[in-house]
DNA sequence: CTGAAAGCGCTTACAG
DNA sequence: CTGAAAGCGCTTACAG
């Protein structure tokens, strides 16, 4: 094992101080060109890593970005929130952070422990991403803390929140099929299980509102129970011509729910829904869904953190990120 | 902002020395019993954390494990890495441990670029998890670290590696296929591509030599070109009555364009692959398939890197995690 | 049982 | 341009 090099050893080999080294280093002023050139490239050959965790202590910054994420989500077969939980590493790395992940197991949850990695002072701020319980968030909050909410937002709260424009993208969605000639329109979705679901359901009903077409209760079909676990579908009687379903997993999971009820996509049943996921392409047809531009949330999110661990008083408020409609086939006129 | 509470505030309280209060908090002898709950309990009432950076400057550990994850296996469809880092993360912390991601984009790794954690002195060993380049490889080993190579391993290396035991798994499944009476049976994966099918491929070979069958070369199908994409699949003219798929992915495949020709799975040609991931029960019908158990493979990689931190000297060569076969739909008795 | 001293590897403000 | 000094918040070995 080579012994570990640090600022001191290169100091003795220039005979200078380590406060020159450090300078050169970090492309302070006070150190002549000639001599910074020379430092860095020893420390190179020399194999050099500064020591993290001292800048650390004087800096009072860790260079690193919590992600707590909800073991629930993790066990999904769904990659969504890997290519989110990917995507926010990489856009910290470009800002200098890393990013340390945590798992929210869900007894941790129930009893309000707060995350390892903020006990242990291993981050600067951290990124919450996707809904967690109210009594934890509420947890959360006490500990005035950088903090971020990522793909969901909660009423009872004022931290920052960055969300795809859910509201919006349903209406948009909704108002599509209005526009194809369907009047008789369903929502599959518990609208009572996560806000992103209520916020679709909304969006669903103001195009409803704004096309004086009615509220029928019988197309709200639920799709999951109060835990979030995927339930069957139970479809009303009497059948509308196309339905809105708040996620593309659901949609695939309607769409053969409906073939096997003899009905044909998007002959007799129009199917839209949310995501742009795997499930969005797997289904026969494809689905008609929203891309929610992971990478634009991410980014936002990113940027904010950094910013709030910088200066923690500023807020940001809820941020909403435009979803884009990708028509496939199985949509169509009536 | 509150004012961040350190150890030397809770020894003013009790007129005591810092000293005192670190042995009180880490629960080491040299404190009354009765003096020690006082100070946790006002360390709790406090919201004192300890601060990991200075407590790492004099242990030389910074209690981080690193998960170096190519950016091509975040990108794709498949949550199974996800479930393999959650895992990692979740069994870390009873470790004592955080984990901290770094993605390698393609570029870096191409470039030799060695990961940031590493050069920022954020990690105390990495974790390799699926299959890098092999300059790349040759280039992290050379940095003489803690690190453990999870679900691949290389030739030319004696990094210590955990993987699935790929070869026997195979083995097992290709003589369940022969036991049920298969005398033709194909093999579809690109056996140059990675470790991983490489072996595969030879317990299928093995199977067959074992049992006096001939390999036939016009039954090995590839499955994706050099860079890991997957292409279309070219079946052969004569079919075979079974085929082992090098993942449930191309399992899936497979069947999908078996039926398009007309075959009949299982009942004109049988199906089996690897992984036990979602397109093993999505296909229709289900694929009989081997569980890699991720859990155990993640147990192992993670208690022998800690132990690697604890002992850099100690290796553990190549270990393998036992498959088990899970019985589906997709074969039959010939 | 308690604590003074040294030190981990840096950065920062200041003096020259 | 260069560096001495102080200090970030702990732990460890040792003395009492």
């Amino acid at each position: 094992m080579k012994e570990k090099v640090n600022m001191d050893m290169i100091a003795q080999l220039f005979n200078v101080s380590i406060v020159t080294v450090s300078k050169a280093l970090n492309d302070k002023d006070g150190v002549s060109e000639e001599l910074r050139e020379k430092i860095k490239q020893t420390a190179i050959d020399l194999g050099y890593r500064p020591n993290n965790a001292a800048k650390s202590l004087k800096t009072q910054r860790i260079y690193n970005i919590g992600i707590l994420i909800a073991n629930r989500y993790v066990g999904s077969q769904e990659a969504y929130y890997f290519r989110v939980c990917g995507e926010i590493i990489k856009k910290l790395m470009v800002l200098g952070y890393s990013g340390i992940m945590e798992i929210l197991m869900t007894e941790d949850e129930k009893d309000n422990k707060l995350p390892r990695m903020f006990l242990e002072s291993k981050v600067d701020g951290m990124i919450i991403l996707g809904q967690l319980e109210e009594s934890y968030l509420r947890k959360l909050e006490e500990i005035d803390f950088p903090m971020i909410y990522t793909d969901f937002y909660v009423n009872y709260s004022n931290v920052d929140s960055i969300i795809s424009d859910n509201f919006f993208s349903s209406y948009q969605l909704t108002v599509s099929l209005i526009e194809q000639g369907h009047k008789n329109i369903g929502f599959v979705g518990n609208i009572y299980s996560t806000s992103s679901i209520q916020d679709r359901y909304l969006g669903y009903y103001k195009a409803l509102l704004e096309n004086n077409i009615n509220l029928n209760s019988e197309y709200i079909v639920s799709d999951r129970d109060g835990l979030g676990k995927l339930i069957e579908l139970k479809l009303p009687k009497h059948m509308p011509t196309a339905f809105v379903a708040n996620c593309d997993q659901v949609g695939y999971q309607l769409i053969n729910t409906l073939k096997k009820q003899g009905f044909s996509v998007p002959k007799d049943i129009s199917v839209v829904s949310f995501d742009n996921t795997f499930y969005s392409t797997l289904a026969e047809p494809q689905i008609t869904t929203v891309d929610n531009s992971v990478e634009e949330m991410v980014q936002t999110a990113t940027k904010i953190i950094v910013k709030k661990v910088e200066n923690p008083a500023k807020t940001y408020g809820r941020i909403f990120i435009k979803g884009k409609i990708i028509i496939r086939d199985s949509s169509q006129k009536i």
